[in-house]
DNA sequence: CACGCATGACTTGTTACCTCA
DNA sequence: GCTGAGGTAACAAGTCATGCG
């Protein structure tokens, strides 16, 4: 059996899995890829570069600058509309932290950048005495094809989370809550799988891009590496309780294996005499190496070893009535055959 | 209408970094 | 130059509250 639960772009699994997908005994094999991409291990120690902008306190993530700066123009073509016809150019919503998004197109403008930051960061200074007040303008044009949804749909859903939001702040006591359309979660999502963390460029950008507050980015990034990380807490338990069922019933198999040996020594006390056999299985191939020590006339100790399969080298050592021992770890490949 | 779930927003505590005396 | 205090920002964890099916 195999499961394979896949949550962001990261393809490799637990490194503790790696070493256990394959169980020896049940034949099972459980393999989970659940990945959330870097920077998700919590808080990076990564140095940031602070300078003083005016009253300002611009604080920028060095390595995580460098790191935009030289990534490749990333051609995503991830967001869950539909596919725009090869014919035509696909007018994608690129990210906005990737350098060439800058002043092209739909992309944040470069030139208009400080002034972006700097109205944002008045706007996220608001946020704190007043957390929904600007929500969404949702003035959005996504450039983007919709599967299936016109733009005339769009400005509805538009419009109706805008009139929600106003109404709220007519009201001004209740706490208010916006519902992120599906493209902005969607385009939110996409960002996540290439960066679960934010630097604030990046958040600004993505603000601005999505018609947000940089603070309404900043918690929907934190909710979504916290509900992340849940589900993969959720996947790593039962994925444990697996790996304690089999081992609970392979501890019943051995405990009765052992019972049936007793039973035998009891019944055949010359077994004693027989050379002592060891069993050593090899956990990747599941072949076992018997090996048999004993002593010649000279009092020289020989050993022979032979490969076998585990069934059929505990059968036989069952029909020998052989004390044995499974001595997992050591490949059959490193042991001399003969 | 009640309910449960999904999720946006908030609070609190921790950590790292910076400035300054 | 070193050091400790204070400030700031980012983040995780926990929780609340709301929107929606």
């Amino acid at each position: 059996m195999e499961l394979a639960l896949s949550l962001g772009d990261a393809p490799k699994p637990f490194a503790f899995l790696d070493k256990t997908t394959k169980m020896s005994n049940s034949g099972t094999t459980l393999g989970f890829c659940m990945g959330v991409g870097s920077g998700f291990s919590g808080r990076s120690d990564e140095k940031r570069d602070t300078r003083e902008i005016g009253d300002r306190r611009e604080v920028i993530r060095g390595e995580g600058d460098k790191k935009i700066s030289s990534d490749p123009p990333v051609q995503l073509d991830l967001l869950p509309f539909s596919p725009v016809p090869r014919s035509q150019p696909p007018a994608q919503l690129r990210f906005p932290w990737l350098t060439d998004n800058y002043g092209m197109g739909r992309g944040l403008d470069v030139n208009r950048f400080p002034m972006a930051i700097a109205m944002d960061e008045v706007d996220d200074g608001a946020d704190l005495s007043s957390p929904n007040s600007t929500v969404s303008s949702f003035q959005m044009d996504f450039s983007v094809r919709n599967g299936g949804r016109t733009k005339r749909d769009l400005d509805v859903e538009t419009e109706r989370a805008s009139s929600r939001a106003s109404d709220d702040d007519e009201n001004g006591s209740t706490r208010k809550k916006l519902r992120l359309s599906k493209e902005q979660s969607a385009f939110l999502e996409e960002s996540f799988k290439e960066h679960s963390t934010l630097n604030p460029k990046q958040k600004l950008a993505l603000a601005k891009q999505l018609n947000l507050r940089p603070r309404q980015v900043e918690v929907w990034f934190q909710n979504r590496r916290a509900r992340t990380k849940l589900k993969q807490t959720e996947v790593d338990c039962e994925y444990l309780k697996r790996c304690c069922e089999t081992l609970t019933q392979e501890n019943r198999r051995l405990q009765k294996e052992l019972q049936e040996l007793r039973a035998l020594k009891t019944s055949q006390p010359f077994y004693m005499q027989l050379p002592a056999t060891t069993l050593t299985m090899c956990p990747s191939c599941e072949r076992v190496a018997t090996t048999t020590t004993s002593s010649n006339a000279t009092g020289t100790n020989t050993t022979t070893t032979t490969t076998t399969t585990k069934n059929s080298a505990a059968a036989l050592s069952l029909s020998k009535g052989r004390v044995y021992q499974v001595q997992p770890h050591m490949h059959h490949a490193q042991k001399p055959t003969s």
